[in-house]
RNA sequence: GGGCGGCUAGCUCAGCUGGUUAGAGCACCUCGUUUACACCGAGGGGGUCGGGGGUUCGAAUCCCUCGCCGCCCACCA
């Protein structure tokens, strides 16, 4: 499979570098008579394509999408995505991906639309989607919930704030500390550990909740600890994950003082209503100053929850949500890693895996948004909902239901994207249909990916695969290293340091990026390409292409009755000799994702061996007058040359193309099991190795050495 | 707070399960325009393989420890 890059993205060098691989894999097995299937296909990113068209309407007019309505503007989508959205595609061509583009699928295309309906319906049926209200994480700029795994911790300098909360007796006061002053509007507790000391006569006891005046009581928890700041500290169920949790506990209200847009609300006294957050946590410490609470300022540097999207605050938000019970969905994933089934390349990844696995939590899979697959959920007058794969069903159960035709409404919310690229690797074959496709390519031999998408994506397609089709969605996962800039940071748009591979490929050659990427594909973290190493390779294509022009001028020309086993000349029982090492190392070295390993075997083979001696050594031969020895160097030549073509064709497909149909007639590309073949992977055996000739011809190479 | 990765020539990196004088590309120096290739050829300089211990006949490679750099995960007020 290729993941599915976003409808709104162009190439960038992960993708080149993750599709090189991917079109390495695929052409050598093809090579190798197998029928490889690549399906290519794209994402509709949910959040990043509305975005996109958001941005695109607000500069062309101030249009907001809710001025458009709701139908306008995800036809405003479709045709944006029409004009603009794939480009990637036509990039992916010019670096030589090798897919089935007739297969090309599409997320929100019919078919895949009609998996994701069939698989929420399923597992809703199932107990394992289900509707609840708690905390969610809310991005305030694009009004909707994201998923923990959409927030980006990052780290600011910010302040705690000393409170001081008179107690309602007057009898003195608790200080409680907070780094988000706005949200003492919405506390409803003040705790302390039951075990400290210095609060146990006033366990029970209330204190007055300042600005707000409202009585709260203090409570005794296990959450709060001792050993920090004063021990006690101020509980806000609505706003907080953990005073969540203590209000459940202790049945506290829950007061959410916040708007969608995350402005104060009506819960709020009079003079904070409509503020922004910021504002109003500006406004509550002067407040307190002014009441004479304020007890200290304190500077902190501390992990604020960040929209990986939007960058800004996302804020704990208590709303009704879609969740998976992504825990029972983890086990026969994690199972499937421990048996084997599956295997990661490089295998510590399955350290990473196993982390987030088994700790999962509820994926909260609503998204407040317009551009996706909308939830196939209907709600009747009483707010009881019918979730069935189309409105019709959904209608007729809620007619069975009322007794009586009843007017209902679909659920307003899509689903976040990956809910549907967990599905990929069989919804794109046509399943639930049991299509051939789906009986011959499934599951996939080899997901190649970047670790940054673990859990969002791989994590997602071994919960879902397994759970929908009863075995794992690929055997192997190879995980690739992730392109970064000179600082190590993650390349992104925004930050402006991407590195354009079409320019690349403009400046060396498509082939050259790709045998670049392949060679630095290794297994460490980070890619850091530099232009010398590709032009480097450039030099090699084009030393092969000089190498392959001096043969002809020299009349060598492939025979077909050519048999390397029998030629007689050192030199030439020498070269193909190496040949079939290098043939064999870099077999070797494919079958085990050995990338990097490859493309070192072909370079040492085809510079330092072919062309700086077997072609030096071999002019006396091909210009003197031994008939004999001159034909059969002519043919060995030619038959390492094509050797060479065609172990070098997965990562250099342009120029070894271009060389055969130079060199030789290969006939038509081959049908093969539905894929076209242009030529076959040399396997040639180790008898074709001559020590006698490897340690003649070592002889002489190293007198030569030595002057 | 957990987990993971990196630290090898000026730069970007290979060096797998430990074994001859530690490699490549680029850069640098010298020479070379003899019939594949100057996007070249011949030769050369340059590394105490992050520090310190240990295992071993032998370690860049295994173990321990420390130090930076980076990434991921995590609800600490």
């Amino acid at each position: 499979v290729i993941p599915p890059p976003n409808v709104t993205g162009s190439l960038h060098i992960g993708h080149a570098l993750n599709n090189t691989l991917q079109d390495i894999l695929t052409r050598y097995h093809r090579m190798k008579g197998k029928a490889a299937l690549w399906l290519p296909g794209m994402d509709h990113a949910g959040i990043a394509t509305q975005m996109v068209v958001e941005r695109q309407l607000a500069a062309a007019g101030n249009i907001s999408r809710r001025d458009m309505g709701r139908d306008a503007f995800v036809a405003k989508v479709w045709d944006w995505k029409a004009e603009s959205g794939g480009a990637i595609n036509g990039q992916l061509r010019r670096l030589g991906a090798s897919c089935d583009w007739s297969r090309e699928r599409f997320t929100l295309d019919e078919g895949l639309s009609t998996a994701v309906r069939k698989v929420f319906v399923q597992l809703h049926k199932e107990g394992l989607i289900y509707r609840d209200k708690r905390l969610v994480n809310w991005d305030p700029q694009f009004q909707t919930a994201i998923s923990n795994l959409e927030v980006e911790q990052k780290e600011v300098d910010g302040h705690f704030w000393h409170f001081a909360y008179p107690l309602e007796d007057g009898s003195g006061e608790i200080v409680v500390a907070t780094t988000r002053p706005e949200t003492m509007l919405a506390d409803t507790a003040v705790a302390v550990h039951p075990s400290d000391a210095r609060y146990t006569a006033v366990i029970g006891r209330a204190v007055r909740l300042p600005i707000v005046n409202r009585p709260i009581p203090i409570i005794a928890d296990e959450y709060p600890d001792p050993e920090k700041g004063s021990g006690a500290v101020k509980i806000t169920p609505a706003h907080d994950f953990n005073d969540f949790a203590v209000g459940k506990r202790h049945n506290l209200p829950v007061i959410n003082i916040f708007d969608d847009f995350a402005r104060i609300n009506d819960n709020a006294p009079p003079e904070y209503r409509g503020l922004d957050r910021f504002e109003a946590r500006k406004k509550v410490v002067e407040a307190f100053e002014a009441l004479g609470l304020l007890r200290e300022v304190e500077k902190t540097r501390h992990t604020v929850p960040h929209g990986d999207r939007s960058g800004v605050v996302v804020e704990p938000y208590l709303t009704d949500q879609w969740y998976v019970a992504a825990d029972v969905l983890a086990k026969p994933a994690i199972a499937a890693i421990e048996n084997g089934d599956t295997v990661f390349v490089p295998k510590n990844w399955e350290t990473t895996y196993f982390e987030w696995m088994r700790n999962i939590e509820p994926w909260c899979i609503s998204r407040q948004l317009w551009w996706g697959h909308r939830i196939p959920a209907w709600y009747g007058p009483d707010g009881r909902a019918f979730v069935e794969e189309t409105e019709a069903e959904a209608q007729g159960k809620a007619d069975e239901h009322y007794g009586r035709s009843t007017p209902l409404r679909q659920d307003e919310d899509v689903l976040d994207t990956w809910f549907s690229s967990g599905l990929w690797p069989f919804s794109t074959l046509g399943w639930p249909e049991k299509t051939s496709d789906l009986a011959r390519f499934y599951p996939t031999h080899t997901l190649i990916t970047g670790f940054d998408i673990i859990f969002f994506w791989v994590a997602r397609m071994m919960m879902q695969g397994i759970h929908f089709t009863g075995q794992v969605p690929f055997k192997r996962i190879f995980i690739n290293a992730l392109v970064r800039d000179a600082t190590g940071a993650k390349m992104s748009k925004s930050k402006g340091n991407v590195m354009d591979p079409l320019e690349l490929v403009d400046d060396y050659g498509a082939d050259a990026l790709r045998f670049t990427l392949a060679a630095m594909s290794g297994q460490a973290r980070d890619i850091k390409l530099s232009r010398q190493r590709i032009e480097g390779y450039r030099n090699f294509g084009t030393k092969l292409w000089n190498a392959t022009r001096f043969c002809q001028m020299n009349g060598c020309a492939r025979a077909e009755d050519f048999a390397p086993a029998s030629v007689s000349a050192p030199l030439n029982r020498w070269i193909v000799g190496e040949t079939t090492r290098t043939a064999q190392a870099v077999t070797a070295a494919l079958a085990d994702c050995g990338f990097g390993e490859s493309t070192e075997q072909l370079y040492r083979f085809i510079w330092n061996q072919f062309c700086d001696w077997y072609v030096e050594l071999a002019k006396p031969l091909l210009t003197g007058d031994d008939a004999a020895a001159k034909a059969e160097t002519q043919a060995t030549a030619a038959w390492v040359l094509d050797v060479i073509l065609r172990l070098l064709h997965p990562a250099m497909p342009f120029i070894t193309e271009e060389l055969w149909a130079q060199t030789q007639d290969l006939g038509a590309p081959r049908e093969h099991g539905g894929f076209l073949m242009t030529a076959r992977w040399p396997e040639l055996p180790a008898s074709l190795i001559d020590p006698a000739a490897d340690a003649q011809v070592g002889l002489v190479i190293e007198a030569i050495s030595e002057g």
